[in-house]
DNA sequence: CTCAATACTTGACCATCTCAAGCACTTCGT
DNA sequence: ACGAAGTGCTTGAGATGGTCAAGTATTGAG
């Protein structure tokens, strides 16, 4: 029953066709979709906002000054002012001043941040269980093929200033 | 240099061995970002936030009642009232009453909306050049993974109530 | 030494989000 | 048929996320 939906979208009737870049982008936003909600409510779990966790997430890798975390963040810099105040009202993350430029203020994760962090990641049971329906070789290739398509930008760590 | 950093992540040296799970969730956490800053910085062009845009994104494919918006957007039904609200003044959606259940507001995309959206959509130049560069078959690879790994859950149109 | 640039903070203002409460309507049980 | 429970949407309060404009401290270039 074709339905008649407002917007075509043919979506290409049999699996075997190549779809389209406008198929890929709709399941991306699919996609993306449902890892922010997992995400989302495993934050929530701890007491989180997205935002907070996202901020603890990209602190794992390395500490990082406020501004380059506004960059990663893709926000405003006053933004990153407060919520990092609340991370670190809650001791799960510190501030240090950077030894080099008294300007810059370096953003560390606590043992408690990490702690925190890795009991979200663990808790994104949605993302997690597909993820063990891969194989190895499917495994390799979505992580390949998303590395392609999204490069890292996230070198060497940020505490350089 | 190693750089020792403080999260040990070895990040499987060569490229050869099949990433763990804690390697694609940061890959997907990686990419989820790049793809989302994309998103909200062509949403802002059209002066719409990441909300509103989701928004009137998940209403190409059908019209929704309030209630499945709420759920596909994972959050509050009291919150979509706002969205909606704000779409509705700008003229890009209209609430239309449910012909079966008298307490359902349909939300339909205006054409307004829909030249909106695609425009959005068609500025989204990192993510679009990025697909680019796949060929046939690592389209295919990525779409039915990530079909495999967040299955699609929007089945038919929610224009049921 | 002066001046432009940079890092962070603050305050104003709006959007987003949750929760609790309320109204309108539907559905179910009796 | 009737009342009670459930569902869909809205409203208001309160916290957070987000931008912008302005201000302070520091750096760095000339």
């Amino acid at each position: 029953m074709p339905a008649n939906p407002p917007h075509p979208a043919p979506a290409s009737q049999d699996g075997t066709a190549a779809p389209t870049k406008a198929e890929l982008v709709d399941r991306l936003a699919g996609a993306f979709g449902l890892y922010y909600g997992d995400f989302t409510l495993a934050a929530a779990t701890e007491g989180l906002t997205p935002s907070q966790a996202k901020t603890l997430s990209v602190l794992r890798f390395s500490p990082a000054p406020m501004r380059a975390l506004a960059t990663l963040l893709a926000c405003d810099a006053s933004n990153i002012t407060g919520i990092v105040d609340r991370l670190e009202k809650r001791e799960l993350v510190r501030r240090e001043p950077s030894p080099t430029d008294r300007r810059v203020k370096n953003v560390v994760l606590t043992v408690a941040g990490e702690v925190t962090i890795d009991a979200i990641r663990a808790r994104m049971h949605t993302t997690l269980d597909a993820l063990d329906t891969l194989d190895d070789t499917e495994r390799t290739a979505l992580h390949t093929l998303l590395g392609r398509v999204f490069p890292d930008g996230r070198g060497g760590p940020e505490y350089t200033r």
